[in-house]
DNA sequence: AACATTACTGACCAAACGGTCAAGTTTTTT
DNA sequence: AAAAAACTTGACCGTTTGGTCAGTAATGTT
């Protein structure tokens, strides 16, 4: 037309409106659960019309699908963290620190994982199998080994890794429960960053 | 007719056809979400016509909101296994222990209590805000005390008792997570209550 | 045995849903 | 500047859903 500024986006426009659809998707699939989800109101939110949805997810499932695996992507990047070089110390309390941080910045990919996790993983299953798995007997061992060494508390590794998921989940899926069991908002990161590091060793 | 050996639930009828139903939408609503459980499936689980649901509730809406007030009934009353007469160490550990068994004994209601609260707490708001709120101010406050005299480590009580309610709340949520990774069952109670008294004081 | 109440159910319906499509517009390529 | 490709969208459709209802059966009450 005439308006234009620079458009200097000339092509990735594609991936541009995906995002904005997947975004869209996140918190409206976390906010109703999948079949609450629907179509027209992901478009909605996503300020077009569904048939552009359409256009560019074939269907509903396609678009959950691109939500659940972005959450598991971002999560294990996240789950880097937890480096073993590092001490027990140090390296669980980046991990927490990293979950902690997710938690907040994500609060509706978070409750769209534990939505895929109580329906039984439907979509997600293989990856739980695949990389989860792994992931964790492997910090498992490191864990044990520590233990082991006396660098850290006698604990039991898996549970460990629950209880520091359960937590850090908890803040993201349960945010509405503490917010109104607290009249105010949940800041109390230093907190429970201590709270949290007096668990380890 | 004619078969009927005694037959001695003369009334009560009612009560009993709708403890079936609910125990059947208590299932169908953690494995589907609020929106994603149909009428006919929960018929269907319950082994009656659709119709017949239909008599003894008005709406869906209905169900779900009997199912949800049960699970919190049952919360509540396992609430007051948290005996502050008890020293804290004794009282928490019959809590967790309590939690626990109700994770394992009642995890469709664990579940849809979870998706509930994920979704903004739509139909409990008000529980939340009365009873609950309550019961957790008066348990913080008895916690502060006790850390005060010296009888617990430091630890802020309001995130105490939210770290109980995530770990309980992650072993029904999370079942199938843990499942997976577990290729077994989780059964280590003993582990995990160990696990769990190392972590208070 | 007559009546009243409660329990049950197949058939039906309006509304909402996921998804399609044909007809357009804009952008890119030649 | 023409042709091709990518994007956009209102209108539409078959299916599924929550819920109703009229009619029937069973049970309780007198």
């Amino acid at each position: 037309m005439k308006d234009n500024t620079v458009s200097f986006q000339k092509f990735a426009k594609r991936s541009q409106n995906q995002r904005v659809i997947l975004d869209a998707a996140e918190k409206v699939f976390a906010e109703a659960g999948f079949a609450g989800a629907t179509t027209q109101l992901i478009a909605d939110v996503a300020n077009l019309p569904k048939a552009n949805v359409h256009y560019y997810f074939k269907t509903k499932q396609d678009i959950y699908r691109q939500v659940v695996y972005n959450i598991f992507d971002i999560w294990m990047e996240a789950a880097s963290a937890f480096d073993t070089e590092l001490g027990p110390r140090e390296a669980l309390s980046r991990y927490i620190d990293k979950k902690m941080d997710l938690a907040r910045s994500h609060p509706y990919g978070s409750k769209v994982w534990a939505s895929e996790i109580i329906q039984g993983a439907p979509i997600i299953q293989d990856y739980l199998e695949g990389q989860l798995k792994e992931w964790s007997k492997d910090r498992s061992k490191h864990i044990q080994r520590w233990i082991n060494d006396g660098e850290m508390d006698a604990i039991d590794p898996e549970h460990l890794l629950y209880m520091i998921w359960s937590t850090t989940q908890h803040y993201a899926d349960f945010a509405h429960q503490i917010e109104t069991l607290n009249s105010g908002e949940p800041f109390s990161d230093a907190q429970w960053q201590t709270a949290k590091l007096s668990v380890k060793t």
